[in-house]
DNA sequence: CTGTTAGCGCATTCAC
DNA sequence: GTGAATGCGCTAACAG
């Protein structure tokens, strides 16, 4: 409506020592996006200067006297005045905002993570704004977009090698601090935030192995995928360590979108005659549909078939059974990630790290009713 | 480090039509941010303006020589020019930024409109803030932070009462448009991308009345949420428009945080002599967690026990057994949210609407394993 | 087709 | 303590 226009010009132009001009404030607060610094200074008679100090400045200590402070705070009240963050951000050069970069929400995880990362970011006076991963051709030019709204920094989580990369690349020459909560591809010059993945599968199969149970099946992600590879191997590496050995076959990785084949997958690990009495997985989700395939095949969790999860997501413990998992802190380490992001921007130097720092949080197994101890009666006694 | 100012002034200042400026040009790609529209106009020999157009205008319709053009982007290039969109949205007033106020990203669904919501964001060239809600007392400053950042619109889901009402003003006092994924609080001039509840409801009941249950229980959340109140309702009027009785305590609500009590309140239910043979849940996670009390009380589902969900999550097919349940189109609807908001801000008019403008979509049955015909044998025909 | 000019709203010198 | 002046990087209006 350019009514609006005109009446804004008209009011600021012409109206301001005209006697009607207390009317017109009153229509004016109708309008608050058009109250600006200058307004109120002439309003309250003094200069813009002195009402950027009031607003602005920490209340210990404004240089303004308390007369005029008080008076400027009245005015900007009474007129409806809301600060413009997008001009302040320009002629600062901090837009107080930083990009959270994901593959898909699809995962909880991701959600878990950002929630933490809200928290911290609510607490330091952030926003932040949620981006996906594009496909890796369109990568270079979707960072570019990114990086014209001039964050502050961005957050990373499980994102590809080829895109990681890129953003790596891209922030370093435009000096925009970066936290990875992964540890997928660690870069030399990095700040990251993780759990680890070996120590997590390692507590996994170790309860799993002090319930009695030897034949101890897996089941991880697409090799495509950077957490996949790892715990399969950390899962591997447990076992040898338990000098538990590991059948072919025992180690399966579901290629492809997660709901897709995995039933046959675990149906046919399941029907073999050496069938394993116990399946650890590198997520929960594999957790539940190992469990949803023993349910069809009527094995009884856990007295014929203990599962192991990895995540601790929410629903875990509204599976039939409760799922004992290893649990990771996605929300603390949200929060982390973000307290460190805060770091870096305020003290605009530790970008040019000489060795990657590296904030490890440790996993966690949480026991319920999934797990159960070795049941001898039904075990395959002969092939020991 | 403040040598990058000195420099950067040199370079502008001074540096222009020096001989050594080729010099200064490739030290300067290392600096992408710094590189405006003047350095190119002045670089190639032409007005900032043409520039301004080269990069902005669709490739269409350029008003600038072809061969001005290509110099402009090869210099352009040449720099590393970033164009900088805080300016950018200062002096055009439009941010193109949108909020996604939510109460919080446990619940899954938040994060599939979320998801719908980046789908329709990326496609029309705006980016989603995510935003918390407050506690209703700090609600109005934090609107207001939020408003101090000019975003383009909003998109809500899920709050309260008093925040929803809070929100509902300041933004139209702003004209700032304003979409809700959401049917609790309909208010006379908004806009809504709803999935009818009471249809949903009505289906599960149908459903389950269809495959012979007539004693159907019901959980729902916490009496202070709209959609529990809702759904409760809908269970009702479907019982009663099917003939069916809904005795004491077959309608059970519950209070507080999710986890909690609920295994309790199930449990007493499913231990009456006159239990349900089939329970309607509101959300999927309360038929997890009622199938996981049936578990644990040597209850079959569903031969002794059909359980139905509400949502459709991901993991609801991932139970044992797969739950049957009623799907909501979160992420079309977040999409839609999405394009309703874009044609709102775009054509910035339907901010007055007469009535509210709601986009309904259906909800739909699901039919999975954890629902079956009512078992004869084992219903306490005797009451019949 | 191209260039000149004037702001957008704010924060930051530097005078007084 | 307070005010005047300058500029952040960009776009839009208008003039050539």
């Amino acid at each position: 409506m350019d009514f609006y226009k005109f009446y804004l010009l008209f009011y600021r132009n012409v109206l301001y020592s005209s006697k009607i001009k207390n009317f017109f404030d009153f229509q004016l607060k109708n309008l608050i996006f058009v109250i600006r610094i200058v307004d109120i200074a002439r309003k309250a008679n003094v200069s813009p200067t002195t009402v950027s100090m009031v607003l602005n400045y920490p209340a210990e200590y404004i240089p303004v006297g308390e007369e005029t402070s008080q008076k400027v705070l009245r005015v900007a009240q009474q007129l409806g005045y809301c600060r413009n963050d997008i001009a302040r951000a320009m002629v600062t050069g901090k837009s107080r905002m930083v990009g959270f970069v994901m593959p898909s929400l699809q995962e909880e995880y991701v959600s878990l993570i950002l929630e933490g990362i809200l928290g911290g970011a609510e607490s330091s006076g952030f926003f932040v704004k949620v981006l996906r991963a594009p496909p890796p051709k369109e990568i270079h030019k979707t960072i570019q977009q990114w990086i014209q709204m001039r964050p502050s920094g961005f957050i990373c989580t499980n994102l590809e090698k080829s895109v990681m990369d890129e953003i790596h690349a891209l922030l370093a020459r435009c000096q925009i601090p970066l936290v990875t909560v992964d540890n997928s591809f660690i870069q030399p010059n990095g700040t990251y935030v993780i759990s680890d993945d070996v120590q997590g599968i390692h507590q996994a199969i170790e309860h799993l192995a002090a319930l009695g149970h030897s034949r101890i099946g897996f089941i991880s992600g697409s090799p495509q995928e950077a957490w996949a590879i790892r715990r399969a191997e950390a899962y591997q590496k447990a076992m040898s360590k338990l000098n538990l050995s590991v059948p072919e076959g025992y180690l399966q990785c579901i290629k492809g979108k997660w709901r897709d084949g995995i039933d046959a997958v675990v149906r046919s690990l399941l029907m073999r005659s050496d069938r394993p009495t116990a399946m650890a997985c590198a997520g929960d989700w594999m957790a539940m549909a190992v469990i949803r395939t023993a349910w069809h095949l009527d094995l009884h969790v856990p007295r014929s078939l203990s599962v192991v999860g990895y995540g601790n997501l929410l629903f875990s413990e509204l599976t039939a059974p409760p799922l004992t998992t290893i649990a990771q802190p996605f929300a603390e380490m949200g929060l982390n990630a973000m307290q460190h992001l805060t770091q870096q921007i305020e003290q605009k130097k530790s970008s040019a790290l000489e060795s990657p720092l590296i904030q490890h949080f440790p996993t966690r197994l949480v026991v319920r009713e999934s797990t159960g101890p070795v049941a001898k009666s039904i075990s395959h006694a002969t092939e020991f």
